[in-house]
DNA sequence: CGTTAGGTTGACTTGATTCAACAACAGTGG
DNA sequence: CCACTGTTGTTGAATCAAGTCAACCTAACG
């Protein structure tokens, strides 16, 4: 126990699973300046235009990117659990293109940007897992847009449960029992392109059919297979598995 | 003119306007061993599961990423131009989660993996240019999302529209008179995840309406502030503009 | 010069939206 | 303690944007 806090821990974890770092790494990051903050539900945490001072963390707590047209309909992007930076691409971009709000109460970590730009300069290995973690996002993405775009509200809902059933028992938030899925239903109208009286009527048929069971906004999936066969769900683009080999071992590979 | 030819020099000078190359990154670009290839339109670049030995970099032609559901409905996740390395993933992911295309004939140079991971293990600079280009991919997802998910099909054309416009100008493949889409109707559609029917009516009512006139798969547009209007588009998600500053100097900005 | 891929249009159907009413519930203050 | 208020969830009826099916047209090409 060299460090001290565990508010890096997460992430230190995380990225431990994309590139094997160094004990220095760790220090690095277990190093970095930080201010804690307490954000309440649907508080913004980033703003489109905005050129950020500081790169956010979440400590506790889940967010999530939207976007909003010009007649005034939201999308959401995605959603973020701890351990995840939301705006690394403010340190990088010149500015955000879109806007980060909490979805449930979450402690964040604000960390300078200039102590975010040293730490990427000077070490090769947590660049290169921040990047893996962008490429995961992108995929991430990209399974996004085949949801809105390509299946039924009904497909889309199961999809979307899937992912977050893989995603929060991944990072220790769910058990197989089931979840707590902390969305308002126009919340998750939002994620899937649809309105929320139609996710009412879609999570009714859903429940009626057995897929699944709700209690408030606990979510059971009493049958995994059914959902992840109506929803389409094929988990590899969520890259839960990713290990990747330092550069000199993938070459030799 | 040190270089051997001219491959990478599209890349290259992406790359520049991202991040301040040294000769040295410069060279170790125009050094890379490649292998060209011509791929003919709707030939596969790289398919979903592969494990590819190679990372392929568009040299002239357009490319596209699509990704199939279950049932068989095809959707458009994005369109690449010359200069575009369009599987980088593939070399620092594990497996390739969708698959590539060729839109039009395409030249492209084959980049062994090793000699790409070596790359970016030598050169923090082009790492870093790298990174961007991927955050760039991901914010262009997320406004795809926007637009499968909260345009109308009119809204969604127009401001796919733009979007190429604006890209291709930049890229020095279209004049402000307007640009050759090559692009299929049937494929508009997967982009917007709209079946070629309804693809065919919009066209025919922005033609109608002044907003666009077509000559084959040639378009203009007549009035870019109406066609911008009606699609909602501002192109600050393609980040066109990205200069970043050295992370020393940024430090000090 | 037949074959095929892409484009066009009409008629009909459907998945999702809109509008509107109401129920359940939490928080707030008199 | 209950009345008041706002947010979220629920349902029905009417409407609409987009899909489906099917026919036909055009241009490219071996």
């Amino acid at each position: 126990m060299t460090s001290t806090s565990q508010i890096f821990d997460r992430t230190v974890r995380k990225f431990e699973t994309r590139e094997r770092l160094d004990p220095d790494d760790r220090q690095a990051l277990h190093d970095l300046p930080y201010q804690l903050r307490t954000i309440d539900p649907n508080r913004y945490i980033v703003r489109e235009g905005d050129r950020p001072t500081h790169s956010t963390l979440i400590v506790d707590g889940l967010a999530f990117r939207q976007k909003v047209t010009v007649e005034g309909a939201r999308q959401i992007l995605s959603v973020h659990i701890p351990g995840d930076f939301v705006d690394l691409e403010g340190s990088l971009l010149q500015n955000a293109d879109h806007n980060v709000q909490a979805l449930t109460r979450c402690q964040v970590a604000l960390v300078p940007r200039e102590a975010i730009v040293e730490l990427i300069r000077s070490s090769g290995k947590i660049a290169h897992a921040m990047w893996i973690d962008t490429l995961i996002d992108g995929s991430i993405y990209r399974e996004w847009i085949v949801n809105v775009g390509r299946r039924d509200a009904r497909a889309a809902m199961c999809h979307l449960l899937c992912e977050f059933s893989r995603r929060l028992e991944a990072s220790g938030m769910a058990s197989n029992g089931g979840y707590e899925l902390p969305m308002s239903q126009e919340q998750l109208g939002d994620a899937l392109g649809i309105t929320p009286v139609h996710v009412n009527r879609v999570l009714r048929d859903l429940d009626r059919d057995g897929l699944i069971v709700r209690e408030k906004r606990f979510v059971r999936v009493p049958n995994w297979e059914k959902l992840r066969k109506v929803g389409g769900f094929n988990e590899n683009y969520l890259h839960l598995d990713q290990v990747v080999l330092h550069p000199t071992q993938a070459a030799h590979a």
